[in-house]
DNA sequence: ACAAATTTAGACAGGCTTGTCCAATTCGTC
DNA sequence: GACGAATTGGACAAGCCTGTCTAAATTTGT
């Protein structure tokens, strides 16, 4: 396991302050002299985990939004499918589960280093994935106002029952995960879905 | 400024092991020794903060779920102003804030301790405003299929747009906390809104 | 006003952590 | 095998924090 990677447990563990140098050595099956020579001293180890995670966490969601499902065949399927993608790859995994809680936990102190993941992360995720909502709706499946309230709106629902579990820091089930996105996806279809009365055709272009 | 509301603001920014107890007595203003009296040690004050944060915030949202629109006269309207008061009053003042962060931080670390708190908060709170929405379901205001789910996105749906906000430990604006609920509201009525036979209706309905 | 209880400031020991230094060892590469 | 680079373990000083102790000052109750 590499010193970043020991870094990043710990610092998440224990906190920054609580975090000691020993503890990342020995998890990372270096000696404390190594963790020096290569980063420096703690807060430049930080600031290296950060960028670290934010970096993947980044990377793996425009891997996955690059899936988001634009000509779809079964439209509630393949958006839960989409949905627990998500989950899985970018906000349940190992990096996800890291990134937020030292956010949560420091954010505060480093305002300069957050913000740069602000917006790079959550402001251009965000714009990519309500422009994929404005092209399905574009394509007639579906009637949406604001594709960036939608876009949000869409995660908080397909997350909506696991904010106990990340609440905690511990990693949802695949069956919990499957269950939140179904119930989001089809909550979200609801309300969004192209309306079929006789003056679909209308309410569609309206909305446009 | 009591002790353990200054514990509860320096645990919050400082985290458990950032936490000095100097910086907690000067913050409430007595001496180092007068904590040690009162409080025992850092593990112990630690709990009486949290246990502190837990009973208000529960009172707080209990308080607030009585006032939930039993009869709504507008269910929008009603619906939005419930939202805010919860967020204003819950989840956005001091107290949401700060136990929401210990919970994030140091959950691990005090497992016992948090299991309580899941209990009865979360836990109390949901089936509570769930019955309140089968209550309001039954009158015939709404169409709900699983009234602790509609119930878990409502919560989620109304906080949509908070959520980076709350990542960083930020206080929402009024208007932000205004529009989110606003936008979750409407979204929330559009997927659960009384299901009516003409399909011309429940169109005007969404973007009223 | 007086006595008891509480609070205060400061000193203090003990422990832990950071970051540096260094000699010995191991590793990679030719 | 040999040589330079990297790694290791351990010692080390300096600083910080916890929790205790004490004697003085202050507050409280009567």
């Amino acid at each position: 396991m590499s010193v970043v990677d020991a870094a990043a447990s710990v610092f998440c563990r224990e906190g920054y302050a609580g975090a000691n140098i020993d503890l990342i050595a020995a998890e990372a099956g270096v000696s404390r002299q190594t963790v020096y020579n290569h980063h420096g001293d703690k807060e430049k180890l930080f600031v290296a985990v950060v960028r670290d995670l934010t970096e993947r966490c980044n990377a793996g969601i425009f891997a996955t939004i690059a899936s988001f499902p634009d000509q779809p065949t079964d439209l509630e399927a393949d958006l839960v499918a989409f949905a627990v993608r998500m989950n899985r790859n970018c906000i349940c995994n190992r990096d996800g589960r890291f990134l937020r809680k030292l956010i949560q936990a420091e954010g505060e102190r480093y305002p300069e280093l957050f913000a740069e993941w602000r917006e790079q992360g959550p402001g251009r995720t965000w714009s990519a994935l309500a422009a994929r909502f404005a092209r399905l709706a574009f394509a007639g499946h579906l009637s949406i106002g604001d594709p960036d309230v939608a876009a949000r709106q869409f995660l908080a629902l397909v997350n909506a029952e696991l904010q106990i579990t990340f609440m905690l820091g511990g990693m949802p089930t695949e069956e919990e995960v499957l269950r939140s996105a179904t119930n989001g996806v089809r909550t979200f279809l609801s309300a969004f879905a192209r309306k079929k009365s006789p003056a679909g055709k209308q309410a569609a272009l309206v909305h446009a």
